[in-house]
DNA sequence: GCTATTT
DNA sequence: AAATAGCAACGCGTC
DNA sequence: GACGCG
């Protein structure tokens, strides 16, 4: 019997005129019971996990488990004991609205019925539950059981475990919920002596007249075939995505696209621009045609096997020149119509499998199922490569069928290849006959030829004589490619107009391609639509490109906007620093930094930071306590994965201090910063920059300029690490007190708005142990995200502003990059004399270390 | 943004 | 699990 | 001693 109140706290924890899930009002069933149903919902809620709801007294007892349910008896999955809910409950499907209990996507991940092994109400109670899970993913015995201690509290923890039985499976070899991943919802409850099936199909619809085996999955769409269908093409990538439990991994053939369209009795071929090439391939159609498939559409590849197996282009060219088409094979990959039926809205997966129920009859032996090779993505590269294949294709398992390049289908290729514009050749050397090379280029964004280098390996004799026969009636007068290419003077132009396909180890720097192989000509391909192919990574094919962020640093939040005014974001933060960490950690390295954090953006409260004692802040480290024994150990930015991960806590702001941790007692340099006050003009900030470098000149001072980021400058001046914290810091005292009395007008040497109305006070308040001041290359957290920028002397006449560069437009100084203070390190200044011709003396106290 | 605490 | 609370510097100079 | 600056 249900307790009356056994869904109040279920009911409590939700509004349900905002959610969509069931208040659970329903009428209990009646006693009598066949089977407790159970599901397992996917909540992707603050955090993934995985709902384990049992039925029983009526309603579902759950547990939430956050790593979801492991084959493996070794594994113990945590479970914490949930309130109960509903049974209508198990179908719900959906989105829990923001600001609600448990905001996020629910899907029924599986379903099915459980039998009690012992008493499930004792067992409830007791805190020990044995029962059978008879569901499309989870099956077999499994055990609840409640963790000591834990009674009686609140949430009680409860561990999911697989006992030992046929179904069970080590963690190292099978993961149920990276493997099967998906919703389960609109497939039947599994019965209990159902023969094993394929889980992803439903067997309560089936396409007429097919295999016996033809099942049709959920997706599919009563439709017609279309009179031309476009194919889906695959995307470049330089390696395979991370995740290989989503993938499928077949063999790149080296052929011809080639789609097929049965219509009733008509068969017809069509490449993939839309060619019918039905009447060049009369043997195929036959083939297809004792098939006996009913109308669609088919995808494939058109290939010409070589003795040991493996596609050759060049021999599948020469069978249509020949018109000797008997040797192709015809390898098929996909179906995106059959039967009265639209199957694109499915899942490759759903229509590979109907695609080999075609197969189930004998077909002709020109007629191939193109399969697919279970290892990982690697290794199947790997092999692929070592058996001379071009390489393989990916398919994301939930991808549907689109008319165009997609990022769910990809290609990993062995060698780099791609197709090149012949634009001329030279003449054969010694005993060879028709040309010696191809000269290759490809169009750029402006549409120009660029020449790409030669290929002079490849062709067979046959070839050679071809080439120079097709290349003679092209032949023209002046070079195709752009004006100031690097070519052979003796060197035949042709038009532009053959494409050569080529594989080839490598780009020089020079834009020009290493190790060419000829592969063939491509008729399929239009000259104009060479260009260089770039291969992306599959993780960011999606969208975004991101170049030197390891992959081990996650970034929460990526487009949460930062600066509003801008509506930069902390992806583009991240990027920021990820393109400066090279020219940001030579100022960086060895010093103790502060971080300035703004957890709500710039225009939200920001915070200082010294100190962090996590350890999850990779390329952050923690300096010797001993630096500053009066407080918590100080932070180094080690590596720039540190400037990266710091950012993702927010970080927006690097200070630094003057010294290094390797001599943290003697500052190793001086810094001047220049504090305009209220009204003053940029030319006055200029000038008065100017004017302490002339005085430090004078002092025989080396010094170096660069933006604060903000309204002012910063002046640094580079010192050999001999005199203590408080000696360096009153003898820029000391200089700033000199320039303020010999300059009033412009100068103040006294901190505090009021005494620097209209003039500048430089802070020699940077120049205390402990003190620090922004790092170059570091942006500052204000709107405009402006930063700080290295400067040479001479650039100060032009600089407009403090804030000229900022994050956003930091592209045009990169090139410049430390340029402007290459001497910097060489610069190593004893401030003695200068301390003399200013009249200047250290003090005793400070100074008794000094023995000479 | 993260962690510990509470329910 | 899910929501919530607490946390994340410091010294110096000026008035 | 409080305030405020970076
Ligand atoms: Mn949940
Ligand atoms: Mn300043």
């Amino acid at each position: 019997m249900p307790k009356l109140d056994s869904l109040k706290t279920y009911r409590e924890k939700r509004d349900f005129s905002i959610t969509s899930e069931p208040a659970g009002l329903e009428k209990k069933a009646g006693a009598k019971k066949t089977a407790l149903s159970f599901v397992v919902q996917k909540h992707w809620a603050t955090r993934l996990h995985y709902d384990l709801r049992l039925e029983l007294e009526g309603t579902m007892k759950s547990w939430a488990v956050p790593k979801g349910p492991s084959f493996d008896p070794n594994d113990k999955r945590m479970a914490v004991h949930v309130e109960d809910h509903p049974i209508s409950y198990n179908t719900f499907e959906g989105e829990i609205p923001h600001g609600q209990y448990g905001a996020g996507k629910v899907i029924v991940w599986d379903k099915g019925i459980w039998i009690p092994l012992e008493d499930p109400h004792k067992g409830y109670r007791d805190g020990k539950l044995k029962f059978e899970l008879h569901g499309h993913k989870l099956k077999g015995h499994w055990t609840l059981v409640r963790m000591k201690n834990t009674q009686g509290q609140k949430q009680e923890a409860w561990l999911l475990i697989k006992e030992k039985d046929g179904y069970a499976r080590p963690a190292s070899e099978y993961s149920v919920v990276d493997e099967m991943p998906d919703s389960v919802s609109h497939l039947n409850i599994p019965q209990i002596l159902a023969s094993a099936e394929s889980p992803t199909f439903s067997a309560s619809r089936k396409a007429s007249g097919t295999g016996k085996n033809m099942v049709l999955p959920v997706s599919a769409v009563k439709a017609d075939p279309p009179r031309m269908l476009e194919p889906q093409l695959a995307t470049l990538v330089d390696g395979p995505p991370a995740d290989p439990a989503e993938w499928i991994y077949e063999i790149k053939l080296d052929g011809y696209r080639l789609l097929t369209r049965i219509d009733g009795k008509e068969i017809r071929l069509f490449t993939r621009n839309g060619n019918d090439w039905s009447h060049k391939l009369p043997d195929l159609l036959k083939a297809i045609s004792k098939m006996r498939l009913k109308p669609g559409w088919l995808d494939g590849e058109i290939v010409v096997l070589n003795e040991k197996g493996i596609p050759d282009f060049q021999a599948l060219q020469n069978a249509f020149d020949t018109e000797r088409t008997q040797s192709i094979s015809y390898f098929l990959f996909d179906l995106p119509f059959y039967d009265g039926y639209d199957l694109r809205p499915c899942s490759v997966i759903e229509r590979r499998e109907l695609l080999k129920t075609l197969f189930e009859k004998p077909a002709p032996e020109q007629i191939r199922f193109s399969e697919v090779f279970d290892a990982p993505p690697d290794a199947v590269l790997g092999s692929a490569c070592r058996l001379g294949l071009e390489g393989i294709i990916g398919k994301r398992k939930t991808s549907t069928y689109v008319s165009r390049r997609s990022p769910d289908w990809i290609k990993l290729k062995c060698a780099r290849r791609q197709e090149f514009v012949i634009g001329g050749y030279t003449d054969p050397k010694g005993s060879r006959e028709g040309i010696g090379s191809l000269l290759l280029g490809y169009y750029d964004e402006d549409h120009q030829l660029q020449y790409a280098g030669n290929v002079g390996t490849g062709f067979n004799d046959k070839a050679l004589r071809d080439l120079k026969a097709k290349l003679e009636r092209i032949s023209s007068e002046s070079s195709p490619f752009v004006r100031g290419s690097a070519i052979d003077k003796k060197a035949h132009w042709v038009k532009p107009v053959l494409v050569a396909e080529v594989s080839f180890g490598e780009w020089t720097r020079g834009g020009h391609i290493r190790h060419a192989v000829f592969r063939g000509l491509r008729t399929d391909k239009k000259a104009e639509a060479i260009v260089r192919e770039k291969p992306v990574h599959a993780d960011s094919a999606r969208a975004d490109s991101s170049a030197s962020i390891p992959p081990s640093l996650r970034i929460t939040n990526p487009d949460r906007v930062i600066d509003p005014s801008s509506g930069f974001k902390k992806i583009d933060l991240i990027r920021y620093y990820a393109l400066v960490a090279p020219l940001m950690m030579e100022h960086l390295k060895g010093r103790p930094v502060s971080l300035v954090r703004a957890p709500d953006g710039i225009s939200g409260q920001l915070f200082f930071q010294k100190h962090w004692d996590k350890e999850n802040m990779r390329g952050v480290s923690q300096l010797d306590p001993d630096l500053d024994p009066e407080h918590e150990p100080l932070l180094e930015v080690s590596t720039a994965e540190g400037l990266l991960s710091a950012v993702q806590m927010n970080v927006i702001e690097f200070h630094t201090w003057n010294a290094t941790k390797d001599k943290i007692d003697k500052p190793d340099r001086m810094v001047f910063d220049l504090d305009p006050g209220e009204g003053v003009q940029w030319p006055h900030i200029r000038e008065s920059a100017q004017l302490v470098f002339i005085f430090l000149k004078e002092l025989g001072l080396k010094s170096f300029l660069k933006t604060s980021g903000g309204k002012g400058l910063h002046v640094i001046v580079p010192i050999k690490r001999f005199y203590n914290w408080d000696t360096v810091k009153e003898f820029s005292q000391a200089i700033v007190q000199h320039l303020a009395a010999t300059i009033p007008r412009r100068f103040v040497a006294k901190s505090g708005p009021r005494n620097r109305v209209g003039k500048i006070f430089i802070d020699y308040l940077r120049n205390g142990f402990g003190a620090t001041t922004v790092s170059a290359w570091s942006v500052r957290a204000q709107p405009g995200l402006s930063v700080s920028v290295p400067l040479a002397w001479e650039e100060l006449e032009s600089l407009t502003s403090g804030m000229r560069w900022s994050a956003s437009n930091i592209h045009e100084r990169l090139d410049r990059g430390n340029e402007p203070w290459a001497d910097y390190q060489t610069v190593k200044q004893s401030i003695t004399p200068a301390m003399k011709r200013l009249g200047f003396k250290p003090n005793r106290e400070n100074t008794k270390q000094k023995t000479a």
